[in-house]
DNA sequence: GTGATTTGACCAGA
DNA sequence: TCTGGTCAAATCAC
């Protein structure tokens, strides 16, 4: 079963972090580089393997039923995961690049599909949004946006988008003609210390509350993100892709366990067929080997 | 006291 | 002129 062997490579990669971890301080240079090129492999190995599955899935997704995906959201680069209870069907589509004057940006057309509607967000190269005296203003047609959907948390605070690992802070909401909900603004809390451009837009969708749009700006430059992940959204780069979607789980173990690292006291969620699917953490007594 | 949020005002692009 | 994005003072929370 090839979903068994991926976990199996994965368990495999995180034992290698654990082993490391515990040998750290006495680990020579030559030695340590080594165990950091098993990890990458393996995890990459994994990574690819998984990517493999996940489109294998999709297409046997498109000939069953496409009403309850626990893969939210699949690009070629990227998978969106949430909360079983919070699933809704989505698909993430990037369309045509081109280069930007620098000739490394691309210029995205990012389309999102939910419940067969198309969303889409024009995007295009232009330079960081961060501010500067005078007032900068952003173009609608520049700048490179993210736009992603994402669940509101049916319990709790229901008006916050998800936890994305990194802290904002608000300093704007707009009422937006022709929308029944406000814009919310926020910047990366760490602006000013590490002069971070990233920002983000978060508005609820006019017909579905319980939905939100959220429109990522800049990436971080920051690389602090918030010590309390939630598992309410993950959005984990497959790839060593560069884009920053406001949620950079970096490594796998952290995508899994938290960025308290390997042992953290959470449950993880898996893009596998049963939502309901969770697996155990290597400390629970079964070794996946 | 410090940092986050709220909210009206300001400003520039369309 | 309208609208969306940002600023900044006031206020709130810890």
């Amino acid at each position: 079963m090839d979903q068994e062997v991926v976990m199996s490579m994965i368990f495999h990669g995180i034992k290698l972090v654990k082993t490391l971890e515990s040998s750290l301080p006495e680990k020579p240079p030559e030695s340590l580089s080594t165990s950091l090129g098993e990890i990458a492999k393996t995890f990459g190995d994994a990574n690819e393997r998984l990517k493999m599955l996940l489109l294998e899935m999709r297409n046997s997704e498109t000939a069953l039923n496409q009403t309850k995906p626990v893969i939210v959201s699949v690009s070629n680069q990227m998978l969106v995961q949430m909360e079983p209870g919070l699933m809704q069907e989505y698909s993430f589509r990037r369309g045509g690049s081109s280069t930007s004057s620098q000739g490394t940006e691309a210029i995205f057309q990012t389309q999102l599909m939910v419940g067969g509607r198309i969303l889409t967000a024009a995007e295009g190269s232009g330079g960081a949004s961060g501010s500067s005296t005078p007032r900068l203003r952003r173009r609608k047609d520049e700048g490179e946006d993210q736009t992603v959907l994402v669940a509101a948390l049916r319990t709790g605070n229901t008006d916050m988008p998800p936890d994305d690992n990194h802290t904002w802070r608000k300093y704007g909401q707009k009422e937006i003609l022709g929308s029944r909900f406000p814009r919310a603004y926020y910047r990366c809390t760490h602006q000013k210390l590490y002069n971070c451009p990233a920002k983000k837009q978060v508005q609820r969708l006019d017909d579905d509350p319980f939905t939100f749009r959220v429109t990522y700006r800049g990436s971080h430059t920051c690389h602090i993100y918030s010590t309390a992940p939630t598992t309410s959204v993950t959005v984990a780069a497959t790839t060593g892709h560069s884009i920053d979607y406001g949620s950079p789980i970096h490594d796998m173990t952290d995508a899994m366990f938290g960025s308290s690292g390997v042992g953290a006291n959470m449950d993880f969620i898996f893009p596998f067929n049963d939502p309901t699917q969770r697996f155990r953490r290597l400390d629970d007594g079964d070794d996946h080997q």
